[in-house]
DNA sequence: TATGAATGAGCTTTCATTCAT
DNA sequence: TATGAATGAAAGCTCATTCAT
């Protein structure tokens, strides 16, 4: 077909293959998504020349379009509000959960060549720097440190009881806040401990 | 042959199974293992009847082998620097970090079912127990957040950058302190706890 | 596009053919030969509707080029020299010999059906007679044994030693030669040696 | 199954690739042989890891049996009819033509390497010392040639019609033949032709 | 019981051919 | 008529699992 079509069909292939990996992992056969696609085995081999660019591609555009998501709340009010809100959404509202978390573990996936994507590395780091700014987060961090915390965190996502999995997550993403700000004890403002 | 023939060549097989998933990941194919192992493929199969079931065994033996790592600080003076050293240590001295890793990520083991075994669970219990008493813990987490936390901080381990990773790995592990334990600022509250 | 294109492409194809086949074998891909000729899949496809004819044409186009070489020497003054000068030319200076060589070899090529075609052998008749008036060529061999010798000896091009390549061809050619060249009918030679 | 099935069978798939690969040449697919072989496509795979070892395996096996045959005629009563003899045999009486052409043809094997295994030169080099001997094959070549030669002249065994690829062989390998068999020595008789 | 060869489904990749534009 | 994307049937190879010895 016309290159028209094709462009379609590689959208076609790629959403074929989110949906595909967010159900069955990234061990998933091509030819599955090929099915689901509803195109042939070859064209998913023409746009995707090998199932590791396939994973690259599906990893480029999740990334994308948190990266997206990201820039929608770069001017909130609330600036550490902000920070946490993208990333506890990063990690939790992923399209394809098992795909990310197989995907940000490392599946074969060199993570420095084209991971960091879609401007996701920029987006994160401008609201960082807003909430450090505005005394969110702690001083002592870097975007590295976040998107090193944010793949890791990815994981608590496959705990499968829900309370247990939101007080993980608000667990680890605690280690980014800045100890104790003032002189008010931190915890209070949360739980009011006794 | 013997009894005590097939007693050896489980735990040789279980053994090679460790080294060899630690080098190559769980893809490792079960061939390779028996190789290792001197030992036919059929033996391997006759012990774990199934890749999921070895993957299960490898994954209890090393968690087993972290409860006995835990147990032996049971009694150490600092609760809390016990705490947090066995859980460092969980996640970054594994023997078979990719392994772990892979597992822990939930490549198709129900953590549910056999995971938590070998008295890890109850080893962690303990040392918590009594770094919460000693302040170095928040009080309102219990054994499962302090377990899902690892799950999650392992992935770390996957950071290349050797700094990197351990500054991720203790931010993701600050979570778990108290915050703002009396009225200092944070960094050196870390240090000087009561 | 105009006819006058359509011309055009064909020759693009073909030599783009001659050239990939050359290169890579019988065994190289469409695709390949269509990019080389910058022209597209379906262009080859529509000027030769199976590999099988694309590479019968190639044949009949490496051929005519060496019928054409053939006629060149025609009318020699050594009738026997030109003979063997032509075969050697034929079987060494072939511009695509992998190609040569794997058509030859019967390919899946019906050499019945269309090989001999652009006048090669009447050429290479031509030469024959006139080399064997001259007492040049054995009188016991006709035009279908020399083109059986040509596409046999063909497959010595591809010893690699080149001074051994020579030896060999030589070799191969002296059987056209005739026998006892002085006072002895050539077959008697042959059968009667002392 | 244990050491002497495999052994059976290794046989078994090793003569179905030789007979596939006679009936549809070196193309034939895995699975073909496979099923000829009786066996699965797996079994093959562990016997020959690559088409390649496969096609080399063939080679050898057929190269083998040459050199058996070769052998018997070492000490023939006449050393000349010995040689061609066993040349004519190697080229024409091959069990599966079609792979020996395609494999002597060069199709990717590596001659030097593996090729004239079995002892086949050895027993050759014997017939052609022997032969030279008597007189019967010129005295300016060598072992070197007369495998270049067998290799180019194994073509010629695809020609259809019986007669004529008879002719050609016989005109092939009398360039092996002394020039001149009375008085004259052989080279000049070669350009010294009235 | 240990062995290791056999199995065969399934994976990724390739390519000649078709066809909408 | 030219294009080049789509097709889909293999191909070669891998591997968890079975089973004869």
């Amino acid at each position: 077909m016309t290159r028209r079509d094709a462009v379609e069909n590689r959208a076609r292939v790629l959403d074929a293959a989110i949906e595909v990996f967010g159900e069955h992992g990234v061990g998933a056969s091509t030819d599955v998504i090929a099915v689901r696609a509803q195109v042939g085995a070859g064209t998913v081999f023409r746009h995707f020349p090998t199932k590791q660019v396939l994973l690259e591609a599906v990893f480029e555009r999740m990334l994308g379009k948190l990266a997206d998501h990201a820039r929608t709340h770069a001017a909130a009010r609330d600036a550490g509000a902000a920070f946490f809100d993208v990333l506890e959404h990063m990690i939790v509202n992923s399209t394809t959960k098992k795909a990310i978390a197989d995907s940000l573990a490392g599946g074969g996936i060199d993570l420095r060549r084209r991971a960091w994507a879609g401007g996701l590395r920029e987006a994160i780091t401008a609201l960082l720097v807003r909430a450090q700014a505005a005394g969110a987060v702690r001083d002592d961090i870097g975007i590295d440190e976040v998107m090193a915390v944010l793949v890791a965190t990815s994981r608590a996502v496959e705990v499968s009881d829900r309370g247990l999995r939101e007080r993980t997550i608000a667990v680890l993403l605690d280690g980014l806040r800045p100890r104790a700000p003032i002189k008010r004890r931190a915890r209070s403002a949360r739980k009011a401990a006794p």
